[in-house]
DNA sequence: CATTGTGAACTCATTCACAGCG
DNA sequence: CGCTGTGAATGAGTTCACAATG
């Protein structure tokens, strides 16, 4: 493993194999070869191999990768032979149709509280059965419950306000759906996912195509 | 305006940045400097001018830039200074949840047609007052409503399907929220997003950042 | 002998550094 | 004088091309 300078597109990219992978495991394929992995997901052969290539050597020449074996090589990568838990602050729409999210727990992602500022909201069940908390008890319910992984799904006007209270916490790694960048030292993680901006993308390729 | 080469972030900064300069409008600043857009965005101030660069001279040397000016100027570029119609296929939580997004409308995204293949869905009213529709109805509806993008939020294992009947319908911009990569010829444009791709950066970085 | 693994070449993107200008 | 606009320098990421090999 020689960790040297990985772009963290590949990471994301072996997200996208891994998910490739289980689908191709289901279909019962045993081997596959970079170039038809490449196919599925889109991308070149050279960078499939050399993606994998950054963290040892898992295939055979000749032959392609081992459906299986690949699929437990990405899983220590990336860090998913083990449960994460997470908490999510804003139960609106969004949390709420994440929280019921049937992928997540089964690639080891499990939402263990659910927090919000709405006192018409604090105390209700949620679907899968969370009681619905008010955000000051945020603090003890994180070591109580050892959660790892904070999720933002409030309005943008709060969400720095949000992600302050997780690094208070000590809540270290942020998911932040709000339309909004926040600020966090060097020591806090943050990934955004903000769909408007995807929108605007589409828009502007519309018409950059002529389409429209 | 020089169209050469236009890399991708550049468009996906241009959002953020117009995101910003809403805020700052909202809070009455009159003129910016790249410096200061920079450190709002969390990017560095040359790459501002040069994103802007790529479309025309938008400020004052010396001064900086107009908030209200340089947000015409970015809506322009991303096509944002009119209504697009969005067809959403997959009334499940998150397709209910993005419908109910306030933001959207707001920016011009306006949902105008649901459809689900559920016979228990179809014909009831969503909470923003649309009927939800069978698959079969999408062309006719396409044309009627003149949807130009389509979002898809319906489980994995049918989004291929889904966006091939969006491509028969000829509507050729397509955001993908399920967890799959799927085909369409040169002439659609495909935006995904893909949240559980999201959450395994997030692991990998937290093991490799030895905060775990 | 088909396919991996990988240095080298290339392409694309960001940042520097400063001339140009209000 | 201060900040924009931009060519030039640097850096990052992808693809090529082929030697290595099961």
């Amino acid at each position: 493993m020689k960790q040297s300078k990985i772009p963290k597109a590949t990471i994301t990219r072996l997200s996208i194999y891994y998910r490739q992978l289980e689908l191709l495991e289901s279909n019962f394929s045993y081997m596959i070869s970079s170039e038809k992995l490449a196919l599925l997901c889109q991308v070149n052969s050279a960078q499939v191999r050399k993606d994998l290539g950054y963290f040892g050597e898992f295939g055979v020449r000749g032959v392609g990768y081992n459906v299986i074996e690949l699929q437990k090589e990405i899983k220590k990568i990336l860090t998913l032979d083990r449960e994460w838990n997470m908490g999510i602050i804003g139960i609106g729409n969004l949390g709420s149709a994440l929280m019921q999210h049937q992928n997540l727990p089964a690639r080891g992602f499990e939402f263990v509280a659910a927090f919000d500022n709405d006192p018409n909201k604090i105390g209700q069940i949620t679907s899968t059965g969370l009681i619905i908390r008010d955000i000051n008890e945020l603090d003890s319910l994180v070591k109580e419950l050892k959660i790892e992984i904070g999720i933002i799904t409030t309005p943008p006007s709060v969400a720095q306000q949000v992600a302050d209270k997780f690094l208070e916490s000590h809540v270290y790694a942020l998911l932040n759906f709000a339309p909004r960048r926040i600020f966090v030292p060097e020591c806090c993680l943050v990934e955004n996912i903000d769909f408007s901006v995807k929108l605007d993308i589409l828009t502007y390729k519309l018409r950059k195509n002529m389409i429209v």
